[in-house]
DNA sequence: ACCTGAACACCGTTCAAGT
DNA sequence: ACCTGAACACCGTTCAAGT
């Protein structure tokens, strides 16, 4: 009966999806990502590596949890000031979880579909450039120039808005995300329905975000 | 003799590591970055996994070398025009080459020292700077606003030349390699010296490239 | 319902043995 | 000098068996 209660103290807390992803998270901030393995952190849960299958489908399945964990960190400032305040404080707060978790941009450019979080910090920025006075358009193009410095997957969020105005019986899911995130609908649809394929022109963008770039260096070229 | 000859020609051309780190690159564009393992890299060369350690230290050794290949292919143009058609177009190459191997980014990220190929493409860039009348500290913060579009690592860059400075006798290293690289010694020398722990603040260049950035969005708001 | 031991197909890497 | 077979320590994952 005492060892009974050791062992149930030991592990006394439930093991359950959020746990097992919060240990993920300490683990690669502790030991770098190339030591997060299932049996790593099942031993970190003190666990059997197989225990982790019953509240995870598997490794990318945590992976992607770990992204979200990592993206909801991330702190939106209230709407009260402008948007280039609310803007920097947002992407300043964002610089502050990647230095806390540097291995997080190699594993959020790994996963192929973005997390609900990242849906949600991306409706949040863009909603701040919109009410800010950005037209659709343009806040589209901000978001390729800020690229990576809003994370570094723009590219990737789009190709997938793409799909999902595309697909067939789409429309309901569609609808609902639209209540969910109405600045990012407004903005997949308006791209989906420019170009000839539906979606947008990275080429164009790219050369977009570059000159602006270019244009600010050449303003600065003198000074400092 | 028959069979001799044809197992021969099979694998007639000599493993060699050139001839590694090409298969590995086209590995990896046909079958992506996960299939790189050492076994399924040697059975494309017609060859056992343990036959690969005879002209590659460690599949880390390999990776350093694919991204070396690479940067390789970035072209750079002559310095005949003015830096920011010189800087576009290099740009413009790099992006081409990263399109081209779309893994290639997060095994670059995950490489811990710049490759030869890599010093040289700073190099170039940092020279277009300099002789389109930069700074050495605004060419400096020039890099930290390209970030992610030279290619995402300056960051590490500069850690390590911190390093190269720092080194007891790494004084004669160091004079080779202002040969080799008049433009970047020339910075590192400057960075290293600035700060009080020799290093450049991070913080305060993130803060530089993102205000530019904004300032630059500004401009072009009520556009397009 | 949750955890586990044994097993499978894969890794990177070493080393002694082959030619 | 270059290649290989067998072996080792690791992976992610499945499944039947335990409680």
């Amino acid at each position: 009966m005492a060892t009974q209660a050791a062992a149930r103290t030991r592990s006394r807390t439930p093991l359950s999806k959020q746990r097992v992803l919060r240990a993920a998270v300490e683990l690669a901030d502790k030991s770098g990502i190339e030591s997060l393995s299932m049996r790593k952190l099942a031993q970190e849960l003190g666990v059997e590596a197989m225990s982790l299958y019953n509240h995870v489908r598997s490794k990318e399945d945590i992976l992607d949890g770990v992204v979200d964990v990592v993206i909801g960190e991330i702190a939106v400032p209230p709407k009260t000031s402008d948007w280039k305040t609310s803007l920097r404080q947002t992407l300043m707060s964002a610089r502050m979880v990647l230095v806390r978790h540097p291995w997080a941009p190699r594993v959020i450019e790994s996963r192929t579909n973005p997390s609900p979080a990242t849906f949600q910090y991306f409706e949040s920025v863009i909603g701040i450039l919109r009410a800010g006075g950005f037209s659709v358009d343009m806040t589209h193009h901000a978001l390729h120039v800020l690229g990576s410095r809003v994370l570094g997957f723009t590219q990737e969020l789009f190709k997938d808005s793409d799909e999902l105005t595309a697909g067939p019986a789409a429309a309901a899911m569609f609808a609902q995300l639209a209540d969910k995130f109405p600045y990012m609908t407004e903005m997949a649809m308006a791209v989906s329905h420019e170009g000839a394929l539906g979606g947008c022109d990275d080429d164009a963008e790219f050369e977009f975000a570059l000159d602006l770039i270019l244009d600010g260096l050449e303003n600065q070229r003198v000074a400092d």
